[in-house]
RNA sequence: AGACUCGUUGUGUAAUGGUAGCACAUCAGAUUUUGGUUCUGAUAGUUAAGGUUCAAAUCCUUACGAGUCUACCA
């Protein structure tokens, strides 16, 4: 791996930082499910530690008790295992409330951080150390309502950047932890929360998203001002890199949850969404999902990725290794006229099963045009066509809308003259599956595209699907890839894209 | 409007001031019992202008374009 976030890393160990030390972190907030654009930061956390042999931690964000629930962090603990990245130790923000509360009593002593009331929509700033540190205390034990007082940082009003404009620290949230339950009714945000959670856990560099680089100011100067030699001599460094920006699916907690507040989807397990859970369930293998990612790279750059790059990585690994299945989705029967009424002859395939062929056989709709026309290769009153693994026809003559086709000896008709192959099955000799097609849903200009396109097909496979395995991955002859969830029961993993030929 | 950041073939990503490369896509040819696959080849790029330098995608200046933020979310 070469790129920006190893330089930096390279460049701290040549100027002194000890490689031993050096530690990451994974940590999201436990507000949602994964989606495949947290495999990027978590590729890269866990790259970066097994390169240097280095710790990392999986910290859980969850400071505020409005958005987070322990749901969400046994879901991104059970994703992450399937994905199969190992982490040293999970942490959580709110094992820190204690030092992060000491920190900040430090500051208001050091008229760094102050005390600011509302009422009557007028705004108080209080100064006086005494004050501030009783009030401190009172916001904590719940003595006031919320939107009543904050703790501010004392940075610079006046700076250009907003987030020095003495930025809040703590605000009074009246709702019970998952983890703390009722001891605290102040709860840290972000920025007093995150960088010195880094600093606590001796995190040397801590990768996050882009959005977060108008931060950095902010991270470094709540550092600078905790900063204790005894306690740890590391300075965090916050990296910043582009997130993923799919642009046919959605990566975003926000338009998820717009999506689950409509009832479009019940909930993030939905195939039409790019939730880490709803690949699992859709019978995706974590390597997909991580080669994928290591396909798009990292950088600073505005990015726009289209999720079939993911499954230009998917035919990758799958094809010519699957089990095959010949599987007909709308069917037509044809007669041939010069096989035997109640003759079956099995037909050997390539992994030593056998299939019957009967007078009578079904073919894909499509592979069938009464009329002749341009670059179309398949059954019609011009083509040879070979059925897989068989005998090669033609069409005869249409009777009475029934379709006859005739055999043609292989060694008489030029070898470069049979232009397609298709699949066929018995139509005494078939079983009926069930498929599950859909689309991502994504939203353009706001508007929600591609809605309500999950669509069950019924369709024929020939009969070797008797002994095949639920939870595999089966290619279906010219039609695409398909996971076995339950008996007979198909869905949709990628669909070949066919492409022109002169 | 400001603050911060980023501009490399269609897309994504490399190039420590020294040959602009790779992958995917596209197009062509070959191969093939999947219009799939595989193989070979081709097309195509440093946003612009100026400066520093023997030498600039890289450093500096300006312009232009894009993104993020301007929350008691993270």
């Amino acid at each position: 791996m070469k790129n920006f976030i190893k330089k930096i890393i390279d460049n701290d160990i040549k100027n002194g930082l000890s490689i031993n030390k050096l530690k990451f972190r994974f940590s999201p907030e436990p507000n949602g499910f994964l989606h495949i654009g947290h495999i990027k930061s978590l590729y890269i956390n866990f790259k970066l530690s097994k390169i240097y042999n280095s710790k990392i931690n999986l910290r859980f964000d969850d400071t505020n008790p409005n958005n987070i629930n322990k749901y969400y962090v046994n879901n991104i603990i059970k994703d992450i295992k399937w994905l199969g990245f190992k982490y040293n130790k999970i942490c959580y923000t709110s094992n820190y409330f204690n030092i992060l509360y000491k920190w900040a009593i430090k500051l208001i002593k050091l008229k760094k951080a102050y005390i600011q009331k509302f009422k009557n929509n007028k705004i108080y700033n209080i100064y006086n150390i005494k004050k501030n540190i009783y009030i401190f205390k009172n916001m904590k034990i719940g003595k006031y309502n919320e939107n009543t007082y904050v703790l501010r940082a004392k940075i610079n009003m006046k700076s250009k950047n907003f987030y020095l404009n003495d930025p809040i620290m703590y605000r009074i949230i009246k709702k019970p932890h998952f983890r703390t339950n009722n001891k605290w009714y102040i709860y840290p945000t972000y920025d007093w929360a995150h960088g010195q959670s880094d600093y606590i856990e001796k995190i040397t560099h801590s990768l996050c998203s882009i959005e977060f680089q108008n931060h950095k100011l902010l991270y470094n100067w709540f550092i600078k001002n905790i900063y204790n030699k005894k306690f740890n001599k590391i300075i965090p460094k916050q990296i910043e890199f582009s997130r993923l920006n799919i642009i046919d699916s959605i990566t975003s907690k926000r338009k998820l949850k717009i999506l689950k507040k409509k009832k479009i989807i019940k909930n993030y397990y939905d195939p039409r969404l790019c939730t880490i859970s709803s690949f699992k369930k859709k019978g995706y293998k974590p390597n997909f999902l991580i080669n994928f990612i290591k396909k798009i790279g990292y950088s600073k750059r505005e990015n726009n990725i289209s999720i079939n790059k993911l499954d230009i990585e998917i035919k990758k690994k799958l094809i010519n290794k699957s089990n095959k299945l010949m599987v007909i989705i709308n069917p037509i029967k044809i007669t041939i006229i010069n096989y035997p009424k109640n003759k079956i002859k099995w037909i050997k395939l390539n992994n030593n099963k056998k299939i019957p062929f009967t007078k009578k056989i079904y073919i894909e709709k499509k592979d069938f045009k009464k009329n002749k026309s341009k670059n179309f290769f398949r059954l019609n009153k011009i083509n040879y066509v070979r059925l897989k693994y068989s005998f090669i026809i033609k069409l005869y003559k249409i009777k009475k809308k029934k379709i006859y086709c005739k055999i043609y000896n292989k060694n008489k008709i030029n070898k470069y003259k049979i232009k397609s192959t298709i699949q066929w099955i018995s139509n005494k000799y078939f079983k009926y599956i069930n498929i599950l097609f859909y689309k991502y849903i994504y939203f353009k200009k706001n508007k929600i595209i591609n809605l309500n396109t999950i669509k069950k097909k019924k369709a024929l496979s020939d009969i070797t699907i008797n002994n095949i395995k639920n939870n595999k991955i089966y290619q279906f002859h010219r039609i695409g890839f398909f996971y076995l969830y339950k008996k007979n029961f198909f869905k949709k993993i990628l669909l070949f894209k066919k492409k022109k030929k002169k």
